[in-house]
DNA sequence: TGAAGCATGTAATTTGTTACATGATTGG
DNA sequence: CCAATCATGTAACAAATTACATGCTTCA
């Protein structure tokens, strides 16, 4: 039987590992939420299984501390470093899916203007918090972060758009 | 144990068997791309799952055919009406996670220019997509599907626009 | 009449979420 | 020293994807 294959989740605890050197599940928790935002949330539960998982296909492998804790700290093999760098350089990548709630009940009949007055709040919070972290964040402007967060704002203020133009109805 | 709790998938199938008063998980296939496009897929085993599990809550009651093809037909209960109705009117949706594949390369890294250009390219064909479909529809302009169009063509352009201003480079 | 593809489902596998448990550290 | 909370994991459950199976129609 072949291993699994990698899955987005696989790719960003090796991407994780690859930048952080070494770590342990918690710390890819902590990385993952620096590095990714909440525009990709992963679970802790998740971390835990995925580490095993890579371990298991021979991308990742453990050290184990021997006394105390004992925790587990990963690193690339590379075997696991290879697949990420072609999953990196490779520009065929997944489908994407809008998959919004609010705009769910919205094509399945929801009146509009309520919607439309709770979803612009989120939508303008998001938006603060996203321009706040643009703001705090101390990177060259080309960084990959960067401008990912870029991408999040533009969304944001199109949410807002959009939201704002129904909100007054009603 | 208490009955599973309703979730989005749920919902897109209560909601369009109240659209359409009666139908097969083959029937909510179609219904579900034409309703939803491509912005919130369902694979079409989950459509028998689901409405297998929302007849164990009581939310649907199946009508079997008797002779040749035995299809199960599913309507709503009270129950079902209820649930769904009550979720329709409650403007507190759950969250959303832009959980873009591309954006997440970016993130961790990729060269942007590459991805880029393949990303736009992508998104231009969906742009082109959705505006051929919103001219082909035939609803008046506050029906949600033609709103929930419309957020989903702001969304491409958005996309289109962020992409395009990654791709001169390199 | 047989191949293509539409229609209808089930089963196996993989993923993801939620809940549970418990040890270590630290600030009050 | 004890309450919070940080850190570390496992287990149970729910959901989604993929693969498998197979009957019905249609039309060449």
């Amino acid at each position: 039987m072949a291993p699994a294959p990698l899955n987005p989740t696989s790719f960003v605890v090796l991407g994780l590992i690859d930048a952080l050197g070494e770590a342990t599940p918690y710390e890819l928790k902590g990385a993952a939420s620096v590095r990714l935002g909440d525009f990709w949330s992963l679970a802790h539960s998740q971390l835990y299984a995925e580490t095993d998982r890579l371990v298991g296909g021979g991308h990742l492998e453990v050290r184990r501390e021997q006394s105390g804790r004992r925790r587990k700290h990963y690193r690339l093999t590379n075997r696991g470093k290879d697949a990420y760098v072609r999953w990196l350089a490779d520009s065929d990548t997944d489908a994407y899916e809008l998959r919004d709630p609010g705009l769910l009940k919205l094509a399945l009949g929801a009146q509009p203007a309520n919607l439309a007055r709770a979803q612009l709040a989120v939508h303008e919070q998001k938006l603060a918090a996203y321009e706040a972290a643009a703001e705090a964040i101390d990177l060259p402007p080309t960084d990959g972060r960067v401008l990912a967060l870029q991408a999040g704002i533009g969304h944001e203020r199109e949410y807002v758009r959009f939201w704002s133009s129904l909100a007054t109805q009603g």
